[in-house]
DNA sequence: CCCGATTCCTGTAGGC
DNA sequence: TGCCTACAGGAATCGG
């Protein structure tokens, strides 16, 4: 699934095709996606042309004149570059026909996904502007997650898993994080040490910047295959591996349930 | 404000 | 082998 890393390697996979190319045509063949794609998004894209591709969070802003389309993946979502027009198969929503030959589809079975055309400022919007800050950016660091912390007695995966406290810490993300830097995914958010948090804000930013790496094996089929393979399964130390041994003391990886996320952790490795 | 539960959806893993 | 159910997950939103 689309977490930050994919969302990234998305942005730039299609960025290229995107700069400065006019969307001369709009094909909307299912508007149940998250929000109702609505009526108009073929009169609000057509004619304009792209300025700039940004990525907040986990929501790709495309500028296009005098609006932005914000898009989200959702949990199934993918965005391609078509070299030439191509028929639809299942799940392909929406198609932007541009001005260079090519085409923007969006294929979402789940229909999780998004497509927002706002005339305002995009970071003003009702689904962004609450957003913490980016995890890879300047602002985010220990301090910060420690500031926000005290006294709240929720779960510190739960707690960095929140948009408003940091973006982009998937389900998967968050325990990887929490496996490195030895912190029980249990303990309240408002029991973890100034310090352990440094910490925690370090290997967040590591498995993001790792996973950015792989997001770069996926870049190559980007126009041509298929989607996203499991290609970083192999590194996950704790994600999926209930039962097995952990890859720093043997112990058993255990599996729990947290804000109704499967979670797991090394009970021995992590305090 | 804070926090846990619910909701959207469909492909797929697992049980029988 | 095949059917059926449970589960997975991002994140808004609801209810307490």
């Amino acid at each position: 699934m689309p977490e930050l890393p994919e969302v990234e390697t998305t942005r730039r996979g299609i960025e290229p095709w995107l700069l400065g190319a006019r969307v001369d045509a709009v094909a909307v063949r299912e508007r149940r996606l998250r929000w109702p794609v609505t009526a108009r998004l073929a009169r609000d894209l057509s004619g304009r042309s792209v300025e700039s591709l940004e990525r907040r969070a986990k929501y790709l802003l495309m500028t296009a004149g005098d609006g932005t389309l914000i898009m989200h993946l959702g949990m199934s979502g993918s965005l391609r570059v078509l070299e030439a027009p191509r028929p639809p198969g299942p799940h392909d929503h929406v198609d932007l026909v541009l001005s260079n030959g090519r085409m923007l589809r969006f294929n979402d079975p789940r229909r999780f996904g998004a497509m927002l055309w706002t005339r305002r400022d995009p970071m003003r919007h009702p689904l962004l502007r609450h957003l913490g800050p980016e995890p890879l950016g300047a602002e985010f660091d220990g301090d910060h997650l420690w500031r926000l912390s005290r006294g709240r007695r929720a779960a510190v995966k739960t707690f960095i898993m929140d948009g408003r406290v940091v973006v982009g810490v998937g389900n998967i993300y968050a325990s990887e994080a929490l496996f490195r830097s030895g912190i029980d995914p249990r303990r309240a958010a408002g029991r973890v040490s100034r310090r352990r948090y440094g910490v925690l804000a370090d290997s967040i930013r590591e498995v993001l910047a790792a996973a950015i790496k792989r997001g770069g094996t996926t870049l190559q089929d980007f126009t041509g295959g298929d989607g996203q393979p499991g290609y970083f399964a192999q590194e996950l130390n704790v994600y999926g591996r209930e039962g097995d041994a952990c890859r720093s003391c043997g112990g058993p990886i255990r599996q729990t349930v947290l804000g109704q996320r499967s979670t797991f952790f090394c009970q021995r490795c992590q305090r």
